[in-house]
DNA sequence: CGAGAGAATTGTAGCGCTACAAGACAGAAG
DNA sequence: CTTCTGTCTTGTAGCGCTACAATTCTCTCG
């Protein structure tokens, strides 16, 4: 900065007001500096800025893969979200909570001004972490118990409206089919909403079979064969992704059933593939863009010093009506 | 610092040492330091650590989409590669290269320790500024006319390679989908090397369609429609990518075309819809986890001071035969 | 028992920038 | 011609940390 100060005949302030305050700086003296800097290809230290003003604006975010298209939308909305306030948004991908902690300790140790998590299950050092610091925090995809803030949907009422969705179609012999091990919380809250639904309307709530999450399309096969078995006048499987879904319908196709027809399917997500294949997948949508988006407006709001009132915020969902149920 | 130095009995020195140079500090007092800093939460600011070491162990890297596994597992590659360094990697999302040259002004400014890039294209002002700065830069997926480093395969060789497999099948009237408009350079160089490939063998070149990038896998339908019409017999569509030729495939199935009886399929870039659908696609696989990792070291041995000689590395690429092709 | 070697610890200065207060300067009013 | 006002510009101090040199504190050895 001294460098490009010197260069434009200016004092180091000046050169610091034109980057960050342009409207103290004389619009010729201005330009002047810019120029002298977009020639030397200086940019500014954020590091040193950000330790001298004490204040950040970037935001970090964790997340825990980047396989789906849904995914793929939250982060869409993050980033969109913070390019309309002039904020910036670094990610870390981490698939363990081991890896978590560290993109969080990460985070702290660059002092971003906000870190946005997916999920609710972390490390007991994490959560001891999360607590202890000022940093706004905000957890997204669930809407239990946040540490701090939360954004996202209420599984269980999602799960709730597809059973209602079928209901409405006729169809009365329901198979479910779950996630089986050691997998996140959002998809073990789907089960217990399924049983309750289907007792609450006086149906069997056993069709139940569980798949390995590492499966992906493959689970629909063994799912399939699976739930015929519990009962082979079954009329439509809800699945707990788009991709095992999608791997029904195949095994439909091969299997020569008839979707929806012979059996229906719906899934969850509305991943990409659900509106690609034939026919498209009946499915839950959670409106992702729009979890990113309002996380980013919650860690904003709070460093705005506006009311953390509202903590958690419901950004719904909607059952997806396609051909395939 | 201050306040768990008092609280520890040190002086700030102390502290810091403890956390970066824990050799320097009797074993006994760094665990009580290390105690107090976890008990009140505190993460040394790198912010200030880097800016007074000039130094800083963070890489940033620019990703256009997160929409399919091969960025996945490139991003991994990344990652595993700088934490087996102990380096921290931060991730941008940029679908335009007005985007990307937004994230290179934030991470110049972050001065991080390297800057990662996917392709060769970008805002001559990203170019420029790229130039002008000493931060190592890997440009990824291309290998040609790097600005500083590059790492990735040569798309030309994978589509002579991928003509030859097709060949080696028997098969002769094969047909070529493309992608049209502004589309990334890596699809533009996939054509000539078709072409070239089909007149060396002898064989028609100009079995070619275009698709939008945009239409998923609705490009295969049309793809399929518009090549069957310019040779009703063909007998091998190549396309850009897996998802169009699992639309191809899926549209066959809608057909009642036996894959690869009546119709051979080849897909590009080993997605995971490639092994999960039947039948399994032959395809090219990039080895993206490996490009990931070569572009860190990359970064880290330029860091170190080590020859900048080769700064151009080919991993290669691999024609994985499936039953589609 | 004092000198010397080595280990552990501690001041000092400064990284590049920004907040804030103070200074310079032009033009308007008296 | 002085005073005042408002605009533009500039010193000063310090953000939280680390490199480096200096210091203190053992412990060993002649």
């Amino acid at each position: 900065m001294q460098f490009v100060a010197k260069a434009a005949g200016v004092s180091p302030m000046t050169v610091s007001n034109s980057f960050r305050h342009p409207e103290r700086v004389q619009e010729e003296t201005r330009l002047r500096v810019l120029q002298v800097a977009a020639d030397h290809g200086y940019v500014p230290n954020r590091a040193a800025g950000d330790l001298a003003s004490g204040q950040s604006r970037v935001i970090g975010a964790v997340i825990p893969s980047i396989k789906n298209s849904s995914f793929y939308r939250y982060v869409r909305g993050m980033q969109d979200a913070v390019a309309a306030h002039g904020y910036e948004l670094i990610l870390t991908l981490a698939d363990t909570t081991v890896q978590e902690h560290v993109a969080v300790a990460t985070f702290l140790g660059l002092r971003v001004a906000g870190i946005i998590l997916v999920g609710n299950e972390h490390e007991p050092a994490t959560i001891d972490l999360l607590r202890k610091t000022s940093v706004p925090i905000v957890e997204t995809w669930v809407i239990h118990d946040p540490i701090d803030m939360a954004v996202g949907y209420c599984v269980a009422a999602a799960t709730r409206a597809l059973v209602e969705t079928v209901l409405s179609r006729g169809l009365r012999r329901i198979g479910f089919v779950g996630y089986a091990g050691e997998v996140s919380r959002r998809f073990t809250e789907r089960l217990p909403a399924f049983r309750e639904s289907m007792e609450t309307a006086g149906l069997r709530p056993d069709l139940v079979h569980l798949v390995d999450e590492a499966d992906g399309f493959g689970a629909g096969p063994s799912a399939l064969e699976a739930l015929h078995r519990l009962d082979p006048a079954i009329e439509v499987v809800l699945c707990p992704t788009d991709i095992v879904a999608a791997g029904v319908v195949f095994e439909c196709g091969r299997r020569g059933w008839a979707v929806p027809e012979r059996l229906a399917v719906a899934g969850w997500g509305d991943y990409e593939i659900a509106s690609e294949i034939t026919p498209g997948l009946t499915t839950v949508q959670p409106n992702a863009h729009d979890m990113g988006w309002q996380a980013v407006t919650l860690v904003l709001n709070r460093a705005a010093g506006e009311a953390a009132a509202e903590t958690v915020v419901d950004t719904g969902f909607a059952v997806v009506c396609r051909a395939s149920a």
